[in-house]
Parts: C-alpha cells; sequence; structure tokens
DNA sequence: CTTGACTATGGTCCTGACTCCAGGGTTTAG
DNA sequence: CTAAACCCTGGAGTCAGGACCATAGTCAAG
C-alpha cells in the first residue's frame, strides 16, 4: 500500500492528476487510512498505467472510463473491446486526413511564393488567403 | 457599409463570433453610427474570410492576429509570411506524425486480438494497455 | 404608432485535462 | 519536540473559441 505521493512519482503524474481522475471516476483508492489519507494497492498502479497508455494512444478520459466500464463488465467479450479500438483508429485517420489537407494548402500556399524578396502588398500568400483559394479543407465543421 | 449581422450573414459567422474577434484585437468596424451600432467596410469583409481562411490551414487565432500585425508592418517582406507559413506546416507535419503513431500502436493492438470471442479477462489489447508495451508514442509532452 | 427584427453591453457557461492555491491536519526524521 | 515533508478539501484559474443569455436601445415597415 502506497499514499498518493508514491503513486504519483511511481507512474510519472502529479498528485493533482490523481485526484482529478478519481473525481473523474477513474481510479479508485483501495482504502483509506484514519485521518483520511488515500492508501492504493497494486491494482491501482497497473490502472493509472492504463490510463496513460490509453492516453497516449489518443483515447480521451470519457472514452477510457468507458473501457474501464467495459473491463469490469461481465457481459462484455474481446470483440467489444476490439471494436472500440477500431473506431478509434479510424477517428484518428479521420484527423490525419483532415490535417493532411491543411499541410498540403500551407505547401500549395509557400510554392506560389517564388520571390522572396517581394514587398507584402504583392504576396502571393496573403493574397491566396485572402481570396477563397485555401478552401480546400471545407465541409467539415459548423 | 453594413451592420455586423449583414457581415455575419456574408461570411458565415455569428455577430457573436464577430464581436468575440474584435475582442481579441482581429477585427475592428470601419466606423459606428450615433446608437453605436458597428459599421464594417470591404475591408473587414476580406479580413474576416481571412481569418475563417487562415484557421482552415490550422493557425490559431493568436498566430493569425501576428500574421495580420506582419500584414500591417512596413518593414515585413513576403519571405516573412513565407517562413511563418513554412513554420506552421512544420507544427502540421509534426502532429500528423503523433497521430500516426497512436494509429499505429492501436493497429498493433488491434492485431494481437485474433480471436474475438475469447473472454474478457484474456483479452489482449486490454493486456497490452495494461502492461508498457504500448510506449511507442513516448518522448512527447509533460 | 406599434411590432418585430436587429443591435448593444456585460456576463456566464461549455469542453478537456489538468494546475495551483489557501488553509488546514498528519507523519516522520533528527 | 519541532520542523520538514507530506496529505486533506474545496475552489478557482488556464487555454481556445466561441455559445448563450438578459436587458435594453434602435430602426424600418405597415
Amino acid at each position: 500500500m502506497r499514499t498518493i505521493g508514491k503513486l504519483a512519482t511511481e507512474t510519472d503524474v502529479t498528485t493533482d492528476t490523481v485526484r482529478y481522475y478519481e473525481k473523474e471516476g477513474l481510479l479508485a483508492p483501495a482504502t483509506k487510512t484514519g485521518a483520511g489519507y488515500r492508501l492504493y494497492d497494486e491494482d491501482a498502479v497497473r490502472r493509472l498505467r492504463f490510463i496513460r497508455q490509453a492516453q497516449q494512444c489518443g483515447f480521451s478520459l470519457t472514452e477510457i472510463r468507458e473501457l474501464l466500464t467495459l473491463k469490469n463488465s461481465d457481459a462484455a467479450c474481446c470483440r467489444d473491446v476490439k471494436s472500440v479500438a477500431i473506431a478509434k483508429k479510424l477517428q484518428l485517420e479521420h484527423k490525419i486526413r483532415a490535417l493532411q489537407t491543411m499541410s498540403g494548402a500551407l505547401s500549395g500556399l509557400i510554392a506560389v511564393c517564388d520571390d522572396e524578396t517581394r514587398p507584402l502588398d504583392e504576396c502571393p500568400i496573403l493574397a491566396a488567403l485572402e481570396s477563397s483559394m485555401a478552401r480546400q479543407g471545407k465541409g467539415g465543421k459548423r
């Protein structure tokens, strides 16, 4: 059993973050001392590592909470977890494509700026941004 | 000259957003009526379009404010704008690579889950997330 | 002249994932 | 025994980019 500080250094997060996760229903101490100090077991260490690693895979805390709930439900099977992972991967790919579109638009703008010493009032990048040229990334939000 | 509502519909933005941009120092009305109504000219329409299009290119409002400042400074030349665009493109590419790493980690997890009917306590995805396997995306924040 | 559409200001609220602070109590090392 | 180091709760602040609201003033049409 370890106090919150030990758990925090062990998993490379701050104590504030641990308490925040508890408030969000992601991680509870195994027990508390008479003085109200949180005490964590090995399970909490694994759970906290799980949370951080899922974050690195692009899951939000809300999604991680769902994963953890899934994990504790008897009715769920491995396939359910797999489908969550697949859905998340599709989301990531969608975002990647959006960023690639933006990057491509910028490439186009950079390419047209052939004469670097040109004064600003003739800058083709600014001109392109002002006109409706850079509309490739349309159809998303709003 | 148009009131804020006209400007907003013209540029497909809400009036709240226009006032927000003004508060953030991105867009000012050309003048005001005696009653305090904002009046905008063609220049404002272009400027607002510029802002939205730069946003689509992945610039934050802060970065856009810098671009606009640059645009109004006499000392700046086209090269300055170009270097901002290049820096932004590098940032985007960095983010894309990070997302691709996450996506790849997920692919790996999905691949190891070969038997979909396996019960949850043997789920290799959860096991992998709990262990330190999925550490590929390291070295980023914090 | 009234009604409805528009605008003004100043304010709060939202998401996400924390971070920091004040003002206490507790534990531990010397 | 005392001082440092730790822990508690509760609440506020942060960043971005707005959305929404109340209350009040203004303008144009019929």
